[in-house]
DNA sequence: CCGGTTAAGCAAATCGGTTAACAATCGCGG
DNA sequence: CCGCGATTGTTAACCGATTTGCTTAACCGG
């Protein structure tokens, strides 16, 4: 069995108190006691138990995030992956380590229950959550990523309806008026009482704002909103099974997340069409693929990384017992070369 | 302050153990006590703390990845992503969380030693690297995924001998003789004690009995040996300083991984070269985007979920008390769209 | 009415550390 | 040679749960 403080103590004719000083705080004693307690330490390969050591300490090392998604699922999102990594870059620099808490029994709370960890994260969740208000409660020190701003919880996001209706503006500017939008999935493993995505209401308010600019709705004729899983299979399934219908003179396809355009795009492509040519997608996000897709996305360019980041750090502050703040970051629509004009093909197929 | 066993016993006038058996085991005390006590515990918000509970029963509930690099660096390899997909779909089962350990003063064994889980995985570590020898020394499960097969730890992996050398061979056979060979780097982050990377030592021996097939080796004028961290932009940098230089006649890139191999086409295609007319490139692992590429990527196939699940596997298989075993998976040359024949242009060039 | 089960609840030990409070020893200035 | 502070080490309480025995009361057949 693993050695104990107190077998060193034993073998080293000392204390526990002292083992533990020699450990935490050489000064507190001899160095020749020092140096007989740190033999024995080495001869038995003693290390403390970060667990025991915890329920004094109170401190686990280590942040935790909430996904909304089991594991197997979840990092297969790229821009999930950036907020990972902004997570990590924070962890990294406190020496913290990083658990992913995948929702048990398809719900988040109880996998919040369980945490080993200092300080949490969520990721798309709003502060009426079970999950989020049950934090609270605890008072556990936690910050929401694409959650609502309240006063519920310290949230870091954008400003997802004015992005979004930039992005939509763009796509009308351009004379599209039938459409194909890819909104998200209310949450993908959610019951209703999981709660809706606050993102993507959002983002649907702003190209709601956008249509009504030119006496549109997302109601209108020749404007279609398919949720859709954020994936890419999801995304290439969702307009496969469109576009083996009547083609109805779509022209372009926006949604919500680059890894679904991406999809969209590779669906398009096996169906012999060319992009924008045929028909135009622009995505959301801007993960590292929209920029190597040929041709590159055009899409609405949102700091994951620095949102993980930013994240990270206000659950740090909390946790210094710090006051902490909102966050909300820039976006910049991107414009590249999967938005072209209606084809007349589009054109043509409606009639 | 949270809630503590002792609050809800003082409070439900029973005693501690009361309280542990109303939450643990029911049926050891009266219907009546029951209802009192979980009623306290409804009203106080009262949820054991699970570090506390772990010091009994020896089990946190949480597997944990020994990263190589730093979670921000590894995040963004598509390879690791694959394995921690895999880890987490078995963690997903079991109810498990998953923690990310990062390297700490960029030494493995130092994160090993406060890592808060009940079992553990390594990724690219030999069984003679100071992490493998302290989680033996500590008795805690765990096992190994691209280390060697040695009765030191149980280990996941693919032969990498035999998998390089068919690359190598595919690629000869089609004529080239004039390569540049993206080698891994010993370690991301490794300081000389961190050991080289087995897989690495493994693919060079591979490249080397195919060269050998035909007179050449490693040293043969035409072979380059480049090496390079595991990324795409480490893959793009790497041949754009190449070909920044004299081509010499360069006609194929074989990469250690798909990522590099990415990189080092969206490079040559950035000087104009067509791909795989000018350049020929191959790599290894298929991840996702391999076959998403244009042209897709000729690459060796490589099981990263099945990976990642497998060592999650023998891992909880140890914290079972069960008989665990190496894992050899299987690997296919995939025969896609980026290698062609020496180009004309680069036959030309090397005179 | 009695001995023997069974059920219900409790006190106390335990897990492996940390830490406050205190005791013993030493050195040194006065 | 006394007394005081600094140094070194120890004892014991504590963190928040689980778990082993033990006690008490109720119940049951004979």
């Amino acid at each position: 069995m693993r050695p104990t403080m107190r077998d060193i103590a034993l073998r080293a004719g000392v204390s526990k108190t002292t083992v533990s000083f020699a450990i935490n705080d050489p000064s507190r004693i001899s160095e020749a006691t020092y140096a007989r307690v740190m033999a024995v330490v080495a001869e038995l390969g003693y290390v403390p138990d970060p667990v025991a050591r915890t329920l004094t300490t109170k401190r686990l090392g280590a942040l935790g995030l909430l996904l909304p998604q089991p594991i197997h699922e979840a990092l297969r999102n790229p821009y999930l992956c950036e907020i990972i990594r902004g997570i990590g870059r924070v962890c990294e620099e406190k020496e913290l380590s990083l658990t992913m808490i995948p929702p048990i029994k398809g719900r988040i709370v109880e996998a919040a229950r369980r945490a080993f960890v200092d300080g949490l994260i969520t990721v798309g969740l709003g502060p009426d959550h079970e999950a989020v208000e049950f934090l609270r409660k605890r008072h556990i020190p936690f910050a929401t990523i694409d959650g609502l701003e309240s006063g519920m919880a310290y949230n870091v996001g954008i400003d997802d309806e004015k992005a979004a209706c930039g992005l939509m503006r763009y796509i009308l500017e351009r004379g599209h008026r039938n459409l194909a939008i890819l909104s998200l999935m209310p949450n993908a493993l959610s019951p209703p009482e999981e709660g809706l995505s606050p993102v993507r209401d959002r983002r649907l308010a702003g190209f709601s704002r956008a249509l009504s600019g030119i006496g549109l709705s997302l109601g209108s004729a020749g404007i279609r909103v398919i949720a859709c899983e954020a994936s890419f299979g999801a995304g290439e399934r969702a307009i496969s099974l469109l576009l083996a219908g009547a083609r109805e003179g779509l022209s372009a396809i926006v949604a919500m997340s680059d890894a679904v355009a991406l999809g969209a795009c590779f669906a398009c492509k096996r169906l012999g069409m060319s992009i924008p040519r045929d028909m135009s997608v622009a995505g959301f996000d801007d993960i590292p693929d929209a920029l190597l897709a040929e041709p590159p996305l055009t899409t609405v360019r949102q700091p994951g990384v620095e949102k993980g980041a930013a994240a990270a750090t206000t659950v740090l502050t909390l946790l210094a017992g710090g006051r902490a703040e909102h966050c909300l970051l820039e976006t910049e629509l991107l414009v590249r070369g999967s938005v072209g004009d209606p084809s007349p093909l589009g054109a043509g197929g409606r009639a």
